[in-house]
DNA sequence: ACCTGAACACCGTTCAAGT
DNA sequence: ACCTGAACACCGTTCAAGT
């Protein structure tokens, strides 16, 4: 039972120095490094996070950021977690409560930092923040007969669930604000400006035999406005679907 | 009702040519392009995929690539939609049967080819390939009486969960493959190399008070064994949660 | 022991010629 | 009308000095 050496990237997020230097100032600093990342990445996006950004933030010269961090994609896994809220606090309430306004939250978050989702790493998660998130859904179902895997497998499905959702709305609402803004750009660089627009290429592209139920639902304006899409209603229904089964599972247990 | 111009990229994906070029041979060495794209992501992964290395496997001069498509970026998109397959023929089957195969089928080729996991663009699906799916599910829904926003919002939720699985198998598999040919770079590197070391680094982590149920999980090895994440009956276990909700959700209605 | 500027490597893309 | 090589822009990172 040898403990191997961590990772460098997981001690740093676990607040653990990995070099050998002198004070406690590092970490601090550190933590300021990554403040100025989520925040470049929040006002321009992912694109707009480079390490002379970050440093010329800081205040720093660029290279002064490898001392910290050893490539640019240990900072944005670093910043990934630390840009993760708190998962919201169990209070006793029932697991099948909770893990609604956990999904729900989950969801939010994806929505506020869109650029959380193309940081969606093929790794298991390893931050303090993830982490948590996954540990308070598994205490919510303690309670339940379930198994480990079988909770861990409910809690992946969950965080899959309000990925899903949060790439969809965020699809959208880029979608609309394109339309609104740029009437001018229409005839130019060929993005989907809008859900019409969506609506307009799908009918011109579609042959009706061979996508019938599509061609269909184009017709019928089913997706003519962008609020339908990023509408609670929509995504408390897929949740609920997923919480209906859950439910079933637990009881045909009992 | 005007017709607008459809975007370069949409226009290249359904065979209509863009701009004016002579006889039917480009659209034909579009597919090699394409085909070439596809090969070298499979082999080499996305990171392989250079618009130099891709005109030297087609034998061209990089530059001429800008003939075929806008940019790199239109070339992605155009071989993600080429590299997904026809999904499965509905054959009269009822919609629970039907969706069950649809979504382990979605599953099936993302593990296969796990770059198109990182090129879920955060647009709308625009490809032949890619809307031919989405019908298919709506027309297994359509004897149904769930009107259209339901019925995608069900193909969108049953995608999502297939990408969330592909994703839990492709990092779990990475993570295994790693431990098996790894154990030199153990000491270096500091990648996740096997799910024992994943035990290992959450048990090194984790403070048991504040991750009182994950700690619980390490130390009963629920993290063990790569096998139980990549297996099918955890695949099934959730998507029947799922179908159990839409189940529910259908004869609430009738 | 920490910071930094010059230099390099890599890759997408513009542009002006080539034929 | 199509193809292409030289050149540029951008950005991550190595390295050898600086203090």
């Amino acid at each position: 039972m040898t403990k191997r050496a961590l990772p460098p990237v997981v001690a740093r997020m676990w607040g653990r120095d990995t070099g050998s230097r002198h004070g406690p100032r590092p970490s601090l600093d550190l933590a300021r490094i990554i403040d100025a990342a989520i925040g470049i990445a929040d006002r321009e996006g992912l694109a707009g996070v480079r390490m002379s950004s970050v440093a010329a933030q800081v205040g720093m010269a660029t290279m002064s950021l490898y001392r910290y961090v050893g490539s640019k994609d240990e900072l944005l896994t670093v910043m990934a977690d630390a840009a993760t809220p708190e998962p919201p606090t169990l209070d006793g309430r029932p697991w099948r409560v909770y893990l609604a306004a956990w999904t729900q939250a989950n969801r939010d978050f994806l929505v506020d930092r869109p650029w959380l989702l193309s940081l969606a790493h093929h790794t298991p998660p390893t931050g303090p923040r993830t982490l948590r998130w996954l540990d308070r859904a598994l205490t919510a179902l303690a309670p339940t007969e379930l198994d480990l895997g079988q909770r861990i497998n409910i809690a992946s499905t969950l965080t899959g669930y309000a990925t899903t959702q949060a790439t969809l709305s965020h699809s959208m609402i880029t979608a609309a604000a394109a339309t609104a803004t740029a009437t001018t750009s229409a005839a130019g660089d060929g993005s989907i400006t809008g859900l019409a627009d969506y609506g307009d290429i799908l009918d011109q592209v579609l042959d009706p035999e061979d996508y019938p139920e599509l061609t269909a639902a184009v017709r019928s304006h089913a997706f003519g406005t962008a609020e339908k899409w990023i509408d609670d209603a929509d995504f408390t229904f897929g949740l609920d679907l997923l919480l209906d089964g859950i439910e079933t599972l637990i009881t045909r247990r009992g």
